[in-house]
DNA sequence: TTTACGTATAACAATTTTGTTAAATAGAAT
DNA sequence: ATTCTATTTAACAAAATTGTTATACGTAAA
C-alpha cells in the first residue's frame, strides 16, 4: 500500500517491466509485451518512460539497493562471536535471496553484458564491502590464533557462502529435474538447503580436533 | 587440427557464433555481428544455416555433452574410497569448468528462457544421472554406517559441489572488484579456489570427532 | 464556462534485425 | 569446352521492435 504515490499506470508499467527485464533481461524483454502485461498502450509505455533504456534503469536502479543488502548482511552481526556471527551471515543472506530469488541471475548476467553501466554500483560497495572483509578478517585471525577456529581468508569463506546459497536458486531451472523429489516440496527443500548451507560454512570453520 | 573437414567459411562461422552466442545468449546476439566477426557477408551465414535459431542449435549440441560430462564428473571415480572418490569429483569438476567457463552461465539462462528446447537433454541426463546418484547413495549409507563419514543426502553434497565449483564462474565480473587482489592473478586464484572447495566438502562429509 | 494540463488512443515512422533472391564466380567432373 | 555444383556477392524484402505524433478526453483550477 506505499507505491499508490505514482499514478496507476505508471506503477502498472513498473511491476510488468520489473517481472520481464528480471526473467528474461534487457535484450530478451519486449516494450510491447511489457506494455500489454501492464494492461496499458504501448505508446504509454513510452510516454511515461521514454526508452526502454531509461525504464529498465528504474528497475535496476529499485533493486541494487538489495544486493548491498545480501552482501552486507552475508558478513553477519557484528555484536556476535565468529561462530555465530558467520552462521547468522549465511542465514540471513539465504533468507534475502528467498525473499529475491530472481534477482542474482539476472544482475550477474547485465552486469556482464553491460559492466560499464554498474560502475557506479561498485564504488558504492567496494569501500563498505573492503571494510567489512577487514574487520571480519581480525575478528577471525584473532579466533584463529586462540584455537577457537581453524584460520581462513575471509574472501573465500565470502565466495563460499554466496555460492552455496545463490547458486541453487539461479540454476533452480537446470536443477530441479535432475534432483528427483528432493525440491518438489519448496518449503521443506527451503529449510533444508539452508540448513545444509550452514552446517558446510561452520564445518569449514571448525577447529580440527587433533 | 580436425575441424577442417566442414567448408572454411562454415567453421569460421561455427567458431564467432559460438563466442557470441556464450557470451551474450540467444537474445543478445546479432547475426550480423556474427558474421563480421567470421569475416565473411552476413548472407552467408543464412545460406549456411538457414537462421539464427539453426545455427543456435549447432552451438548448444555441441556444448550440451560437456555438460552432461560435467556432472559425470563432479560424482568421482566409483573405483575408490568414499573420501577419495568424493575429492577426485570436485576436482575433476573443478577442472572441466575451467576448462570452459562461459558454459555454465549461458547454458543455465538459455533453459530457463526455453526450458522447452532443453526437454531432450533432461531425458538423456535424468537415467544416467539418477543411477549416479544411487550408486554413490549407496557407499555414502555404507561408510556412514561403518563410521567413516557423516550421513549425507548425496545430492545435498552434489548440490553443494556444483555451487562451490561453479559460482565462481558464473559471478567472475561480479566479484572481480569486490575481491581485491584475491583474483588478480588468475592461475594462482584457480589452484587456491580448488584447494578450497575440496577442503570444503571433505569437512562437510568428515566424521565428527566426540 | 473556459482554460490548462496530464493522460490516453490510434495510427504511423524509424530503426534494427532477420531472412531471401538473382546473378556472378570459381572449380571440379564429363 | 561445357556442364554442373557449391560458393559468394550485393541488393533487396520482410518482420519485429522501438519510438513519435496528432488528436481526443477528462478533470480540476481560473
Amino acid at each position: 500500500m506505499n507505491e499508490t504515490k505514482k499514478s496507476n499506470t505508471e506503477q502498472l508499467i513498473l511491476e510488468a517491466a520489473e517481472q520481464e527485464f528480471l526473467v528474461k533481461g534487457y535484450d530478451g524483454a519486449r516494450t510491447t509485451i511489457i506494455a500489454e502485461k501492464a494492461g496499458v498502450t504501448h505508446a504509454m509505455l513510452h510516454y511515461y518512460f521514454r526508452t526502454k533504456e531509461q525504464l529498465f534503469e528504474r528497475i535496476v536502479a529499485k533493486n541494487s539497493a538489495v544486493v548491498a543488502q545480501t552482501m552486507i548482511a552475508a558478513m553477519g552481526d557484528p555484536n556476535m562471536s565468529v561462530q555465530e556471527r558467520i552462521k547468522s551471515g549465511v542465514a540471513s543472506h539465504f533468507d534475502l535471496i528467498v525473499a529475491n530469488p530472481q534477482l542474482p541471475r539476472f544482475l550477474l548476467n547485465e552486469i556482464i553484458l553491460r559492466p560499464e553501466r554498474y560502475h557506479m554500483l561498485y564504488e558504492n560497495w567496494q569501500e563498505t564491502i573492503g571494510q567489512l572483509f577487514e574487520d571480519l578478517q581480525n575478528e577471525v585471525d584473532q579466533a584463529a590464533s586462540q584455537g577457537e577456529i581453524e584460520p581462513i581468508d575471509v574472501r573465500m569463506l565470502f565466495l563460499s557462502i554466496i555460492s552455496l546459497n545463490v547458486f541453487p536458486f539461479v540454476a533452480q531451472s537446470f536443477a530441479e529435474p535432475l534432483m528427483g523429489n528432493l525440491i518438489t516440496d519448496r518449503e521443506k527443500f527451503l529449510a533444508a538447503r539452508k540448513a545444509e548451507n550452514i552446517e558446510t560454512i561452520l564445518r569449514r570453520i571448525k577447529k580440527q580436533s587433533i
